[in-house]
DNA sequence: TGCGGCATTTGATCTAAGTTAATGAGCCCG
DNA sequence: CGGGCTCATTAACTTAGATCAAATGCCGCA
């Protein structure tokens, strides 16, 4: 269901000829190169701010380690998670000089900080680095729309199913899964409760569909089932 | 809270200048043009299918005229509409060779099919233009973003009335509201039911925040009520 | 090793929205 | 002009998941 994005966003910058584009690669390396040299790295800790909403916006972040959280709150505190960046991912990329969703580390994290002026030199002298980050933010977008039909059109059993789903591909690990993030992360991610996560996760349990020998680590033993459950 | 959207996509082909991008525009405007040269023109009647999920994808589209819906199905029929098109809106631009939806004519509808290669020729060939449709994506992802905090965590009354909002942003009236589309795919887009989307309109006619003259048309009376339903 | 605190899990109710069903309102075509 | 569509609305009832409440377990730290 997720396929599309195997092999991360690492790949669009590190492998720029995989793509169906056809680019000249004349000095295509170097760009890349070059984006490295003006990023300037940072760490956070476990639920560390690392922009807020309604910041203004003046860089964009690669996650280099750790798991990164985008996050938007509704004025009574309901929060909802748009996306968990994982190593390679960008996110706070710009839309208006405003940040429209806060960035969170869900453990310890560290990113490379691109300053938006000198990145955005770069872009305008480099087509193959705006055709990239074009591709992945297309690619992005297309997760996105899968988002939205977990979120208005599937039970609490299918929402869950894909989030395992769609974690795993992102590890390397097909038979394991170490989940980086709460229960309540989970239950933002999917638009349930916390006690509704756990409910359906203990009853994949019960199914001998996955096993959770700790809370942060789920062992798949019915894959297929979870893949029949959010068939499309 | 749709506001990033006001001008439509229109403007970012028509008046290049008006980003934040520091691109040259050296021979800017020629590149519209030559895209315009490229593109046919095609029309299509109510509910007919432009293309399905699973097609091949070889061309992407821009409304002329009409309104389209991108939708995404699960095997038991359930059915998700990922955004609604209007005039100046881009759709089915190409993540894999793939359609990983279909879209279809709400209405009567007339578009411009831009063939893939000799539009990746150009983009290829023409920086500006990646640009532009790099920063439209960019914005497009924010809407989605903000439509995902809709579908996970409002509540019907929230989700009508931001729709109501949203889709007004998008005519010239603020007063009133000419709906292109069903109860049904009003339903499919907020993740809702056709019932509970009627019995929260008729809601807010008895509380006088909308009239109701034809099921299609709706005008405002109290746009400040909707806009604290769904207050960020 | 044992204690305190937080996250997770489980259970008991409640409710927003879904489902089912009946009725009403346009509107197209003969 | 009127019959038969389809779409929209309203009402009665059901339910998936939320809310409220109570364990349980785990981890860091003294």
């Amino acid at each position: 269901m997720y396929a599309h994005r195997a092999g991360g966003l690492d790949s669009s910058f590190e492998h720029p000829d995989t793509s169906n584009s056809s680019s000249t690669r004349a000095g295509g390396l170097d760009v890349f190169l070059a984006l490295e040299q003006i990023g300037g790295r940072r760490s956070f800790a476990r639920d560390e701010a690392i922009y807020a909403e309604s910041d203004p916006s003046d860089c964009w972040y690669r996650v280099l380690s750790g798991t990164v959280r985008i996050c938007k709150l509704l004025a009574d505190g309901r929060r909802h998670i748009a996306e968990f960046c994982f190593a390679g991912d960008c996110f706070g990329l710009p839309t208006s000089g405003i940040r429209v969703a806060s960035a969170e580390a869900v453990g310890d994290v560290t990113v490379t900080r691109y300053p938006q002026r000198a990145a955005d030199r770069l872009i305008d002298e480099n087509p193959l680095l705006v055709r990239r980050l074009y591709d992945r933010t297309l690619r992005e977008l297309t997760h996105a729309h899968t988002r939205m039909l977990v979120l208005g059109r599937m039970t609490a059993s299918e929402r869950v199913a894909s989030f395992l789903l769609e974690i795993s591909e992102r590890q390397d690990a097909p038979r394991v899964l170490d989940l980086a993030m709460s229960r309540s992360d989970v239950a933002d991610y999917l638009g349930l409760t916390i006690e509704t996560v756990c409910r359906v996760l203990s009853g994949f349990r019960r199914d001998r569909i996955i096993a959770i020998p700790t809370a942060h680590r789920i062992e798949f033993h019915h894959r297929d089932a979870l893949e029949a459950l959010c068939e499309t």
